[in-house]
DNA sequence: TTGTAGGCGTTATCAC
DNA sequence: GTGATAACGCCTACAA
């Protein structure tokens, strides 16, 4: 149950070397004869390399793991098929596992993949920003392995490590500005824990927004959710109750509830509140209203991630670099004018 | 770079042997001296086994192969998800392949992991059914290299390999029943294509429902799409050209297609469309109107895979032995009782 | 209770 | 041109 080059050799009566050097193409010169005897053989026999023992003596798997938080989130799915098809371009598998937006799963998959030599490298999006121990450990973890690896969509601070991502400032501020032009003043936003990287960067562009337009920040129109649908729905009556006229809503999931919780209220989007989301998964010009969101280049983003890693595949070094993608407004149906405007239309 | 069984074994001045048993948790008494030494050792050291070395040896990867036709359909993510739980829980990694519903892929995937003995156990869903020299080459891909192999959502015909899913039949029929109960009689069917397992069995069920009416089957309100929303687009003028007052979409994404093109021909779903999905995704509630299909017990049809898996695993032999579960049907705003039913009321 | 030695399938280094 | 032989890191009879 499984040929080896042994059963080659034995067959054509050479040696083992001889069969591997034809095989993998080795530039000795072996006599066309002997070459094309192997390769007959080989395929008479059904002969396929063992990638287990390949990998012992090259020390390379051909495998890349990808470490995403939620792989039912339709962003990060997509990201996935990217990322997998890039990959598989390249020859390399892709071992994957859905962390579930737990640093310890983090530190569990990343300890089985690097500790145990089962990668070549590993894309991940970490779930949180890391703790001071948590970055010692993770720092080590990395450096004693020797493994690169890569984050993408979110950052990890203080890391020496590459970072695909799109600007998440830029993002929040783009979606901010937005409803401000539509004349909306009163603007909640629905956020993920503020230590989820990305997080922060787009509450920070949504409070700059708010500024560059005169509108104070009111810490209680913000309300932290987790990226999951229901988050969304659990954030709307707190902020209605806060007279929001519009809600940016951190990514698509929570926007998707808050569409749906208007609907059990009897509120029309866009007319009796503006829904922005962020992500442009590819289902948010299919809802209804159909979503304004922020999109992210996730293409562009993936095949990236891909390309850094195949780099430091290739002996460039890691390091911190940031490689940032812009996003972009996608303005469709869930947002429009508000009625009131023209009370602070002089503004 | 990389601590070795051998350093341990060199710096406490034992045998690999002793080490090994010792970390492996052996029968083997050895004296609890010894034992605490090695394991501080190890631990000192920071040692961690490799796991390609080990694979070398017991001939086993700890890694399970999941192709899936596209992970960008929620359906299919959140049952990766599950399978990847399940795996992870078992102490399983997952190598993960997208396979674009192309034969092709699954048979490069199949033969990337059967034959480089990459993976200890497949799931996959097969893109079509196979022809006769598929089958052939299908059969002495899986047999040559004694790789379990199960499938999961859809069925491999005259394949002896087990197959965990849904009776997709009765899913059919219960989604146009459902229509046929609510008045409707010009009902509209979206497929996949017909070498698509499922997509068959989907078809076969609501022809049983039409027969079972008494309505007659009429080809020309089939009509062949591809799971993708855009199939679902470019089906409904076709339909409406048909005069159909309902539609029943073989699974969630061309239902959503379906649901979006109503909104540019200003169709109201469900007072001048009723339309039914398949698969309930969970975002099939969130949709406007919320979705009726027919509900997947993905949870179920996961573990089950696994549970599969892990029994041939362990010896048990595969063959075709198919493991269904029944699909119910979710009824909600998207279907609604036909305007013109009166008239074939009395029926 | 512990050590020796062989082997898993392949590649790599030298000789010949 | 080709072939021994030694790794790669680990496990496991079998010996001691």
């Amino acid at each position: 149950m499984g040929v080896t080059i042994k059963d080659i050799a034995r067959k054509l009566g050479v040696s083992t070397t001889t069969v591997s050097l034809v095989l993998n193409n080795k530039p000795s010169r072996i006599s066309p004869e002997t070459r094309q005897a192997v390769l007959r053989a080989a395929a008479e026999l059904n002969y396929h390399p063992n990638q287990i023992a390949v990998s012992m003596v090259t020390r390379r798997t051909g495998t890349i793991g990808l470490l995403l938080p939620d792989i039912s989130n339709l962003y990060f799915s997509s990201l996935a098929k990217v990322i997998e098809s890039e990959c598989s371009a390249l020859g390399y598998n892709v071992l994957y596992g859905n962390t579930n937006d737990s640093v310890e799963n983090d530190f569990k998959y990343l300890e089985l993949f690097l500790l145990g030599r089962a990668v070549d490298a590993v894309i991940l999006t970490p779930s949180y920003q890391l703790g001071e121990e948590e970055r010692v450990r993770f720092r080590s973890l990395v450096e004693s392995s020797g493994i690169p690896v890569v984050t993408v969509d979110r950052r990890m601070q203080q890391m020496e490590v590459p970072c695909v991502c799109v600007d998440q400032e830029l993002g929040g501020y783009l979606a901010t500005k937005h409803l401000l032009s539509l004349g909306h003043r009163r603007i909640g936003c629905i956020t993920a824990q503020p230590n989820v990287s990305g997080s922060a960067e787009r509450l920070r562009g949504y409070r700059r927004a708010l500024e560059e337009a005169g509108v104070s920040f009111d810490q209680a129109l913000v309300v932290a959710g987790n990226y999951h649908v229901e988050s969304g729905i659990q954030a709307l009556p707190i902020l209605l109750g806060q007279g929001v006229t519009a809600i940016f809503a951190a990514n698509d999931m929570m926007a998707i509830g808050v569409l749906r919780e208007c609907r059990r209220f009897h509120l029309r989007v866009p007319e009796d509140l503006s829904v922005v989301g962020f992500d442009d998964i590819f289902l948010a010009e299919f809802l209804e209203p159909p979503l304004t969101t922020v999109y992210q280049p996730l293409d562009d983003i993936g095949r990236e991630a891909v390309r850094q890693v195949a780099e430091m595949l290739h002996g460039e070094t890691g390091g911190e670099r940031i490689i940032s993608f812009k996003p972009s407004l996608r303005i469709r149906g869930s947002t429009m004018r508000w009625a009131g405007a023209q009370e602070t239309a002089g503004k």
